[in-house]
DNA sequence: GCTTCTTTGTCCCGACTGAGGAAGAAGTCA
DNA sequence: TGACTTCTTCCTCAGTCGGGACAAAGAAGC
């Protein structure tokens, strides 16, 4: 088929289209009801996306106690592609129009690999997510990487995590490979977007996500816009310092949030105990699988370990001093936390809660949720897909 | 004369007003090249924005090489009131359209006598103002307060230093009193508002705002708007933990940043020191006034008195940490610093410095100016003025 | 099955808006 | 003084938009 070419032509098809994206399939009567436009203005600019092809009629619907109104949805031949490229992993995912995650893949692959050989990795991945026949092609993707970016541009700048790729051109390497547009943006943030579309943010429009993977990051969320900052490394919340004599960081300095927590420096610390003996449970899984994980540490918690429990218990701690902080400053609605480590469950968000709730005033924590994110591994590439049509349903 | 009762009927008529507030008169030719609307539309606005007196005819422009235009400005009987309470005195000033400061009262005041005697002196500083001629009424009042506020009502919640405010309706009762319409915030928030306006944040888009009186604040400006939080208490820094085992804080917590630092901390540090004798400078200058405030510890570091400079650099390095630390989450344009103890200067300023360039990543402070605010006292009326006129001048 | 009422979609008219041309007013410059 | 520039007003014309009228389609009640 032929992909998708036309753009709304003003913010009252942009805002149809976005309706459609978030709402679904709908009525046109429907829809009068919710956007503010005359019943003939309406109807031309419904006909003019009809004419575009970016929506299609879909049968009737149901009577409201008259004449039935006409359905219309999105495109159904269009998809999007989300790609999230992690420190360690590259999940790649084909939506529909109504980012419906249709197709998910993914590989274990170290980001420090390079942008070269990872997006071969990733294109072959989507190539074989197509070959399924989920999708004849693309109409944008929407790309997530581990370190700030500069977003109008696309490309990486100064990644402390991913050497090779500063200034590295992703998104125009990856437009012209894919033949599609496509946005670059922080992981962290994909998953913000990814939480608020389909997740647990929806309504919400301050709020805070913070990702807890082999690093530390955080998306910010103003009024239901990512804030990315001037320079765009808003919410690089790993290097903040929570000992000021603390664990040397990769960064420089001392002490820095990521050098204490976070899913590498978990490790560490469980290897460390395991051959120190601490934890048999730990010891166990070092001797049987060479090195350990966040994840072996995850089930050791599980079955019990009281050192694996310790460990857990201490960077929740850690992390919720930072984020007991950043709620005094930010006063969100909603503080969302994800990423790989989101194994270590309750244990962790029970240290988390117990730090935020005693250390910040009552007025900011009242009535604030800090909740576990529902998408897990779709956050991201859910959020890749919302961010390119957030572009492409924008008026050109 | 008659007090504006008319407002901007639409958004270009709230654009021109804006324009003619913070760029002063101007000729309806100039005006035409910095709006994108045609001759025969910018005509119409301008002349029924005549028709309701918000802006009069002012001469003739200069000419430009041809036929010179005609000059139009904001009505120059337009009067705003700006209060600014703080924790221990209340500022009040006259603007006129364009936020000019006309006439500016301060008195000492404890913020704890409760609202009802701190509006009662307001009120009277008012009156004093108006005696003297530069303002026969007012057409709106933007007042600061130094704690929380629920800003769509205009009214402090649980205000932590100003108990007797917590639902004070602050807005409503001041409305009556002066006659005309009043907008609340919190101090910091005007504070930074007052040097976006006039003072160093003109043209930045995002920025934090430090406000170290009293107590300590931070004002949060996204793409030129104030943030304020979903319960209307973001920037309350004042309680973030700087040191897990430090000083038991008035808020119920230990280590506090208010509680190492700031105008109250300070002095009592002061008094301590010179009670032990550390100080010879502190020490006289405590028994001959038997108290200390933080203009006297600036007085003694001016001095050169050691340990005056290191009460300062002290606690220069824990706001510094503090920044720091906003500055990576949050990666700002530029850093205000400001507030009563803005006297203690260069020698804070510097310390700030060193702690956030050594502490965040060289993405987030690469171009990052931290400088001191430069409008002093005028900042928090001038804030007051920015804010009701925002508010007046917008549509309907 | 018929009538009446409600809802939906289309068509059309009239009011309004806004862009830009023309002309005149008011200056500058040589 | 004359040529040129700039600014304002007036006027026309095209396009837009709202809403009424009407037809189509269905629901509800008898």
């Amino acid at each position: 088929m032929r992909r998708m070419t036309a753009r709304p032509a003003n913010t009252h098809q942009a805002r149809l289209l976005r309706l459609l994206r978030d709402g679904g399939p709908n009525s046109r009567a429907q829809l009068g009801d919710l956007v503010e436009l005359s019943r003939s203005k309406l109807a031309v600019e419904v006909d003019r996306l009809l004419e575009t092809g970016l929506i299609v009629a879909d049968g009737l619907a149901a009577s409201r106690g008259g004449r039935r109104s006409h359905n219309i949805r999105l495109a159904p031949g269009l998809r999007f592609l989300g790609i999230d490229i992690g420190a360690t992993s590259v999940d790649v995912a084909v939506t529909n129009a109504e980012l419906e995650v249709l197709g998910h893949l993914n590989h274990p692959m170290d980001v420090r690999e390079g942008p070269v050989a990872v997006f071969e990795q990733a294109l072959s991945m989507a190539a074989k997510l197509r070959a399924t026949g989920i999708a004849e092609g693309f109409d944008g993707a929407g790309i997530g990487v581990p370190g700030p970016v500069r977003f109008p541009e696309g490309v990486p700048v100064a990644p402390p995590i991913m050497p090779g790729w500063d200034g590295f051109p992703v998104r125009e390497a990856l437009s012209q490979d894919l033949g599609c547009p496509v946005m670059v943006d922080n992981d962290v943030n994909l998953m913000a977007m990814g939480e608020q579309h389909a997740g647990v943010a929806r309504s919400v429009g301050d709020f805070l996500c913070v990702k807890i993977g082999t690093g530390i990051g955080c998306g910010i969320v103003v009024g239901g816009q990512v804030y990315r900052g001037t320079t765009g490394s808003a919410g690089d919340i790993g290097h903040i310092q929570v000992d000021p004599g603390g664990r040397p960081c990769a960064c420089g300095n001392q002490g820095c949030l990521e050098a204490h927590f976070g899913g590498a420096a978990l490790a560490r610390d469980a290897e460390e105990a395991a051959r120190a003996g601490r934890s048999p449970e730990l010891s166990d899984r070092l001797t049987a699988a060479g090195r350990l994980s966040a994840a072996d540490v995850a089930a050791a918690a599980a079955a019990g370990d009281t050192t694996a429990l310790e460990l857990i218990r201490a960077g929740g701690n850690r992390v919720g001093q930072v984020i007991a902080g950043l709620v005094s400053f930010f006063n969100p609605g909603l503080v969302v936390i994800g990423g790989g480590v989101t194994g270590l469950g309750h244990t962790l968000l029970a240290s988390i809660r117990t730090q935020v709730y005693r250390q910040s005033l009552p007025l900011a924590t009242g009535n604030l949720p800090i909740v576990l994110g529902e998408l897990g591994q779709t956050a991201g590439v859910t959020g890749g897909a919302r961010l390119i049509s957030d572009h492409l349903f924008s008026p050109a």
